[in-house]
DNA sequence: TGTGGTACTGACCAGTCAGTCATTATATGG
DNA sequence: CCATATAATGACTGACTGGTCAGTACCACA
């Protein structure tokens, strides 16, 4: 028989769809990546863990990623363009009073946030960003940057609608996020011993920052911005 | 056996210290490993070199700490505990209206610690506590657990005397200290190429805080405590 | 049925590093 | 000035892992 030749027997492998191969693969490697990644951090994952997850052979991951950093970019690529993008284009687009909008659409966006499995990319990224620049700054230029200047330019708009006070939250709209990464590390730490429930750490957040930014309604002033 | 008869002789000497060693080595290691893990993070230090920036030889570290684990512990302890001590008893201890703590001592605190090289080993603990439980248990019990139980009460003091209203604030004392734990990581990632004003990051949250639980002044309220 | 291309495999290599231990240097007590 | 305890050394080991590459299995098409 034809088999004859394979005679030496390798261990039985699941044969796979030749097909979808240069198609699906980078995808499942990346999904298993950010698991072991969000899981163990950067250097504390092994690429044939990865690998393994994939359901795949040690070597396959350097045929489609150059090396394990170039792995990582692409799972930080992947978790998290989409998502930012979206909340940004509400904050741009939204016809809702910026109060609400920060109650409602942005706090439920950090609170997901904070809540899902994504959030734990975190880790890694603080742990070991500083030793690859260009990731840091892609992370910067994708998030930090176009996040810090919407979140501005809602607060801006706050302001000039006579909504609220001009405050110095509009030069540290970071004040407004701060808590979803304290919640995010918070939950990385400790909450299999202490609990804490970070919704209501973020709504109370968002809350009292609006509440010391808002100008004042119940008396009748004139537009109090000087 | 012939030494066992001597041994118990000697046994009766007392302790006597020689030269300096045993008393001034540990600090010299813990020191040095204290740079490196803070710049490298946990599994990027590689005792070598900690023992090499104590310009002792590679083992002897291993003389005085068990393993690399156990000299990290020791290197978070000695960082985290007088520091934190020192503020929860002013804390304590305070005749200053609360909100002129907080805008104060308490805000200063933050500052310093935000500034000081001493920040710098929140990295590693981010990334690594998961995988030691104790560790993360040690820096809870010591840090986390009496620096919010402290709090508390000093906004409950706030509320009692009518200087604040009740809040959430309460429920949430993090949210006071949340913005530092975002400071010190932008500092750490981004601040070469991304500057930003922490210590005026950390003012503002202060501020902003504390004007939105603030009890009203202008007018004259009777006190809200209950 | 054979042949060629390629997605994929896994043994292997080279480098790294935590941790060990036989050995050396030195202070102290006699 | 020896004897001894011990601080300190640094070569070494064993385990591990990022990355390579010679080869295999499978598909398409002739």
């Amino acid at each position: 028989m034809a088999q004859a030749r394979s005679a030496q027997r390798k261990q039985a492998r699941k044969p796979r769809r030749r097909r979808e191969g240069r198609d699906v693969r980078p995808q499942q490697i990346v999904a298993a990546a950010f698991e072991e990644f969000s899981e163990k951090g950067f250097a504390g994952t092994r690429l044939e863990d990865v690998a393994a997850r994939a359901r795949v052979s040690k070597g396959l991951p350097y045929l489609y990623f150059k090396t394990k950093v170039e792995l990582f970019k692409a799972v930080i690529r992947s978790v998290i363009s989409s998502h930012f993008d979206l909340i940004r284009g509400q904050m741009e687009s939204t016809d809702l009073s910026v109060e609400a909008f920060l109650k409602g659409p942005f706090l439920r966006f950090m609170q997901e946030l904070v809540g899902s499995r994504r959030a734990f990319i975190a880790r890694p990224l603080i742990a070991e960003g500083h030793k690859h620049p260009e990731l840091t700054e892609f992370y910067y230029d994708n998030v930090m940057s176009r996040g810090i200047e919407t979140l501005t330019r809602l607060i801006d708009r706050g302001i000039e609608s006579g909504e609220f006070k001009p405050t110095r939250l509009r030069d540290f709209p970071q004040l407004l996020v701060a808590p979803a990464l304290t919640a995010i590390i918070w939950r990385s730490l400790f909450e299999r011993h202490h609990h804490l429930d970070t919704d209501a750490l973020l709504a109370t957040n968002v809350e009292l920052l609006v509440d010391a930014i808002k100008a004042p309604t119940a008396a009748p002033v004139d537009g109090g911005a000087t």
